[in-house]
DNA sequence: TATGAATGAGAATTCATTCAT
DNA sequence: GATGAATGAATTCTCATTCAT
């Protein structure tokens, strides 16, 4: 079955509009008007505003697990693996801003009202870290660490990171702290990954 | 000039609601039945839902930035202040859990429409930690390092933490991850603050 | 029985108010920090809006239609009586714009919510004029005319001289009505009573 | 672009409330009852209460200054001009009585507030009576006069005359004024005419 | 599929009025 | 008499959703 371009456009106009808004600040007619649909389009399209705001996430959330998952499984090395678990997550977090603003929201709530495939790709991500971390351990090259706060240190960095990339972009320029406008998403990755890796070796 | 009584009820049912629920999300009426006080003496108090945003956000965030500036100025090492900082903001941000919410859910606007006296208690954390961590730069403790980057791993390690209580206590136990569930806030601010001080700390 | 201070200081407000936004408009609020009194103080001083708008209409008419009646009782002659008609009518709702504007609403609504007494203030001055009317009948110097109108075309036409006198200061001077700017109340009384008594006058 | 029937309905609607209470008086809610349409409706054809305001005087006074243009430039005659112009006034507003109710409570307010494409209808006419007087005093046939007094004159008593009907027909039959019940536009409109006729003609 | 129009259920805010002190 | 606080009943306006074409 393939999608219409009219269902695509919605969706693509949604995330934009959840990541800016919020599910309760985002409003149907700005989303219609921002797609250059009828309203009533995104209702046959869509059933409702609950279903179109699970259709956005799942269509975010589960190319970003794949990723990482694809990307540390051609990895062996528990710290190549981590390395790469980290960038790669920070790479595609980087491509879609949106991802990052709607998960800090849904964070926000505690997560409970995130819809179920939204969740499960998040667990995917984790539990591969936590495998990676256990492989590492195993191998002697990793001290024992919990791995839930490694994975809030890798997501909720990069989620500020992303998603204040605007806010940082008007932050006055003061002598104190220069560094604070030109960093990219790629630097950031590797201090973080760096940082991560480098608490994590066994001296 | 002392606030009534019936301002800082209130105040307190506004920051619970606005943390759970966002901007948008929380209502007016229910903020009402839940302070048990008229809907208009919301308005008598407080002019409108934006000025109780506002209010609702400098009492949130001004304790936690005079905290923790507080805490890091009695110290002198800076290795000493790095890990006061880290540590206070966690204490000071798990304490009251709705601060979390409601600066994620900020970032993840962008920050673009935060309160300039809320942003402005941000930028005062942000700037003692770059005087820490050039007070250890001078010293030659510290390597360089970004301190926008820094931040950002304390505090999106910290909110993710703190907000996502309710939903790492949801999770099903496996045998996988068993060390998700029962993880308090000061064991992460210590595996944080190790984790940072570590990866600056010149060798 | 001597009234306040501060019934009369409210009285003025709220006449004031009443005249430029109407019943409707006129906001209890904004009158009591017009009037620098706290807005108990007007219910403690008025009942309720509905009689403070009473005792706004009964102050502001029964001496205007005294005037005119004291005025016009002092001539004797049909055409001195009415410009003397005329030219007190003209006097005492140039003196406080207010009545005019309270008037037009009144009469704009058909004058069916105007308290009683206000009524009849206008009644005395239309009776008023019929008895000139028909006393220069009598002595065969006027012709027969509808009272009526000629009531309308007195207050019709000073009602709105008076209450445009801001809206005429605001126009646009241009060459093509250069006198529209400065008349004075004198000048216009002066030019309805002529066009009145000469149209009246038998030839 | 054809207007909806929906949409003429609720200016219809709208039209006979405001005049009847005016802005402030006039409720939305009782507006859709009237209507029998839902409130939200009101708002998909008409922005807000202020654009449906706009849009009914609009609707109101540009009929009523084209028609007195038209017959106006009909004729070439000053005095026939005069006297078209005064009866085609009178007409029209008492085809539509909201249209008096409503401009003596913009008056009332000083014009200040009144919608532009309103106001601009009104100069229209007072400059058409301007050019007649100008023209009748270049033949010789008028004496110099205040055009603005004029205009006043005629539409002071017109609106009096047009939104007294109900309340005149409430006053109670007395012996003193028999003539005030049956007065009807025509005969009050041709004496304004004869009066202010008379008055300007060079004897 | 697409769309202009319609709508019921809210949601923010206002306002006249009252009450306790 | 005066006043800060409180409140019930509106009142304006919004918004997700549906319907007829």
């Amino acid at each position: 079955m393939v999608k219409t371009n009219t269902f695509q456009k919605i969706l693509d106009g949604a995330t934009l509009l959840f990541a800016q808004h919020g599910y309760d600040g985002a409003i149907m007619d700005d989303l219609a008007e921002q797609c250059g649909v009828n309203k009533a389009s995104i209702y046959y399209h869509h059933k409702d505003k609950a279903t179109l705001y699970e259709n956005v996430l799942t269509a975010l959330f589960i190319p970003i697990a794949d990723a990482v998952v694809a990307a540390v499984e051609l990895e062996t090395d528990p710290v190549k693996k981590l390395d790469t678990h980290i960038k790669t997550f920070s790479k595609t977090s980087a491509e879609n801003p949106c991802f990052a603003s709607i998960l800090m929201r849904e964070m926000a709530s505690g997560g409970v009202n995130m819809p179920a495939r939204a969740r499960e790709q998040m667990q995917r991500i984790l539990f591969l870290l936590n495998q990676t971390l256990q492989l590492g351990q195993a191998q002697h090259i990793f001290q024992s660490a919990n791995p839930l706060i490694i994975h809030f240190m890798i997501v909720g960095t990069i989620n500020l990171f992303v998603s204040s990339t605007p806010f940082r972009q008007s932050l006055p320029i003061t002598g104190q702290c220069d560094q604070l406008q030109n960093s990219n998403i790629e630097s950031a990755a590797e201090q973080i990954s760096k940082t991560i890796i480098n608490s994590l070796l066994l001296k």
